[in-house]
RNA sequence: GAGCGAUUAGCUCAGCUGGUAGAGCGCUACAUUGACAUUGUAGAGGUCACAGGUUCAAGUCCUGUAUCGCUCACCA
């Protein structure tokens, strides 16, 4: 053997006589990586990395809002999707990764609303339409390149070349494709119901954009002839003329359900009708209730089932109709006041309980407390029964008895798509047995046009205008509508394109639980609705990333951390891996600072180990099969199993068991225990067993650079180029493109 | 009100189909200028929330209790 290489050797690459630097590095690299062209799956057959007939694995990536940027649950989305899609890329996969954006309808609009009230104080009136989405759409680009940059920061092997967002030509496309053809199946409707008005935002909001907030109003009880009925909302009252109890409340027997009574009543006397329903509470304060089916939900059903009148009283700017008599015209929360003082003059009012505590609807998209309505708004039926058309779900077949319904429990249950962790299958099901009609216009304006038209009282669905005098429905879809089709228009549905035949359904679905109902479901809504395929095989939940107390991170706290400041400060590769390690599927995540700084103490780790085992192998000629001892076949049989239960766990979705393994035999099996003792083998006269070491600490360096990649790619790319050039060669010149070690 | 989850070292959490308690951070002692803007070696620290049960054997399976958290629904 040659004579041993000093530290400082000039056959090693300078770059290593100085500790790791992401900084120095991550950029130039990904450049490096998308001028490849390797993000590409097409390139990578067109270049001979992948087989032009290898098993498809794709991910399409939750699209981000254009309302800012990226938050740490993106950045820990982004990480868990690129260690899948690097892995499967590494194991020669035809992998596809598809980024895009979501206009978000409702945020968007009402965020650049604020800004320009802020500012102009103006109200989209007064800006007009056009004038509105064109600003809109300038905020939109511009949020729309700070995500994009934020998502190349963390190394996200993206193919940006079929970029997509949700209002593109394209995307737009589709879902006036997909609203006219379940129009045509029936599963979309027109019709009057309750729905969530927010009088603020001037539009109506899904059920599942409701949040509910505690807070404390006073509680009257009021006379109704000889009944005593409980309110919070005194101003709805005016139009209460149905007095509701049980049928079999004993307390009510002499009334007999239609019977009509007089009643005083705030502006005078009115006659009120007896209903006896089942949805009054006997034991809820008198067990007697008075309705008003223009203004709640509940009672909108009851209405409904008895045949009862309903009567606006609130205007859509909440403010009271004529039917308030004297009170018309007033806002409700001024008016509120005035009447319980009309009431008390009147001796109505029995008494007033100032500590109640109850939940108030409002806006969960910056809107205000919410009103219900009854509205003529489009709604996409789940429980109508239609026949299926071409279908490779299994258990259903073309021409079968569905309803939108069945087909999304179908799916989970039969086990085709596959939900992780479990216990989420269970939370999906429980929300498909309670799912009612879905609302999916809204009084917006930006977002996807309804494909409606009106003349003279007619209606007519279709993409173009049918002509003269028709007027298109001025209301938008709900962004979850368009969402609920990303998996196939991203992918060229409605036409039948390659991708759309090799990439869907998509492998897999990764993405914060607290958007299952929202997202997950519409698009096993739309997809088999549609295509008659599930949208994805395997649905993966990550956690929500919280501050180190466990905190959700959040606006209003303060507390959000902003992954480009751990990116600066530590990395990509540790900020990816401090959101990996320790984060079990479906677990939430607490984050601290000193997790991110850990894993760059890993990255200089790796790097110092690099530069030990190139020191010590640089002078080697490693064309011959060495002699191995036992104790390098021992070496290199813990590498091998260390790969096998890697590649297993990953394949389980098990990353954070993955990466925990791989620093665990990086740090404590391979320096630790391996370059330890190799230093006095590598120092001795036995120059066979030198050589034979430095080709186990060869095998374990390479082989531990590919598979740590996926998980912390810069650093791992960084070094792979520092590799002697025979050595690349033989492998590939890009380590992202590198098989990935067999088991 | 219903459902789901959590409770394991000072902190954050692993512990998959039951077989002598683990990791990271922190802490203590010692060593080291070394491949390492340090690292290594050793160590302290746990009745695995509580009570029953199944079992040769229970953080692990079953039942119940407590506390905390989340989600959904209702609140006239």
């Amino acid at each position: 053997m040659n004579e041993k290489h000093a530290p400082d050797t000039p056959d090693i690459p300078d770059i290593f006589l100085k500790p790791y630097d992401p900084a120095e590095h991550e950029d130039a690299l990904y450049n490096t990586w998308e001028e490849s062209g390797f993000f590409n799956p097409d390139v990578c057959i067109e270049k001979g990395v992948t087989a032009a007939d290898a098993e498809p694995f794709s991910i399409v990536l939750p699209p981000p809002n254009v309302t800012g940027t990226l938050h740490m649950g993106h950045a820990s989305m982004l990480a868990v999707e690129d260690i899948l899609v690097r892995y499967n890329r590494m194991q020669g996969k035809r992998t596809l990764w598809l980024p895009g954006t979501d206009s978000a309808a409702l945020a968007t609009q009402s965020k650049v609303e604020g800004i320009i009230y802020k500012k102009e104080k103006k109200r989209r009136h007064e800006i007009g339409r056009e004038e509105l989405l064109k600003r809109i759409d300038t905020f939109a680009e511009a949020s729309k390149d700070t995500i994009i940059g934020q998502t190349k920061k963390l190394g996200s092997s993206l193919d940006w070349s079929r970029y997509a967002f949700t209002l593109d030509e394209t995307r737009y496309a589709a879902v006036m494709e997909a609203f006219v053809r379940m129009y045509d199946k029936d599963l979309i409707y027109r019709g009057a119901r309750s729905v969530n008005w927010d009088p603020n935002l001037q539009t109506t909001v899904s059920d599942d954009e409701v949040d509910y907030v505690e807070q404390g109003d006073p509680f009257y009880y009021f006379k109704y002839g000889p009944f005593t009925i409980g309110t919070v909302r005194p101003e709805t009252k005016f139009g209460d003329k149905y007095v509701v109890m049980h049928p079999d409340d004993e307390r009510y027997k002499e009334y007999m359900h239609g019977q009509q009574i007089e009643v005083e009543w705030i502006n005078g006397p009115i006659t009120a009708t007896i209903i006896k329903d089942e949805a009054a509470d006997p034991e809820m304060g008198s067990g007697v209730m008075t309705i008003t089916p223009w203004h709640s939900a509940v009672d909108f059903e009851i209405a409904e089932r008895h045949g009862l009148d309903k009567e606006q009283v609130i205007d859509e700017r909440g403010c009271l109709l004529p039917i308030a008599g004297e009170f018309a015209g007033q806002h409700i929360k001024k008016a509120r006041a005035a009447i319980i003082e009309r009431m008390q003059e009147k001796g109505l009012v029995e008494k007033i309980d100032e500590a109640y505590v109850h939940k108030v609807a409002t806006n969960s998209r910056g809107g205000g407390t919410i009103e219900p309505q009854i509205k003529e708004q489009w709604f996409i039926d789940v429980n109508k029964e239609f026949i299926m058309g071409p279908s490779e779900i299994s258990g259903v077949s073309e021409s079968d008895t569905v309803t939108l319904k069945s087909l999304m429990r179908t799916v989970v249950d039969n086990g085709q798509i596959d939900i992780l962790p479990e216990r989420f299958m269970r939370v999906y099901k429980h929300w498909v047995d309670n799912l009612h009609d879905w609302c999916i216009s809204r009084q917006i304006w930006y977002g996807h046009r309804i494909p409606a038209w009106f003349k003279d009282g007619e209606v007519k669905v279709q993409i173009t205008s049918p002509g003269d005098g028709w007027k298109q429905d001025s209301d938008t879809l709900d962004t979850w509508f368009s969402s609920g089709l990303w998996t196939m228009s991203t992918l060229g549905w409605p036409e039948e394109t390659d991708d759309f035949k090799t990439y869907h359904p998509t492998t897999v679905l990764e993405t914060g639980y607290d958007i299952l109902p929202f997202w997950v479901a519409r698009m096993i809504l739309m997809s088999t609705c549609l295509t008659g395929q599930i949208p994805f095989k395997n649905v993966y939940f990550h956690g929500l990333v919280r501050d180190e107390k466990g905190k959700k991170m959040s606006k209003s706290l303060g507390n959000i951390s902003d992954p480009l400041d751990m990116i600066e400060k530590y990395g990509a590769d540790a900020t990816r891996l401090s959101l990996i390690v320790g984060a079990a599927p479906g677990n939430d995540i607490p984050l601290s600072e000193n997790k991110v700084r850990a894993y760059k103490k890993f990255a200089n780790k790796l790097w110092n180990i690099s530069r030990f085992t190139l020191t010590n192998i640089i002078d080697a000629d490693f064309t011959q099969k060495p002699t191995h001892s036992d104790r390098d076949k021992e070496i290199l049989d813990t590498l091998r199993s260390t790969v096998a239960e890697i590649s297993d766990d990953i394949e389980n979705f098990n990353l954070y068991l993955a990466a925990e393994k791989a620093y665990h035999y990086v740090w404590h099996d391979l320096a630790d225990k391996v370059l330890e003792e190799s230093k006095p083998v590598l120092n001795g006269d036995d120059t066979e067993a030198t050589y034979a070491r430095q080709y186990v600490l060869r095998e374990c360096l390479v082989t531990s650079l590919k598979m740590l990649h996926p998980f912390m790619p810069y650093v791992t790319e960084t070094i792979w180029q520092q590799l002697p050039k025979e050595l690349k060669e033989s492998e590939h010149e890009l380590l992202m493109v590198t098989k990935w070690p067999s088991k």
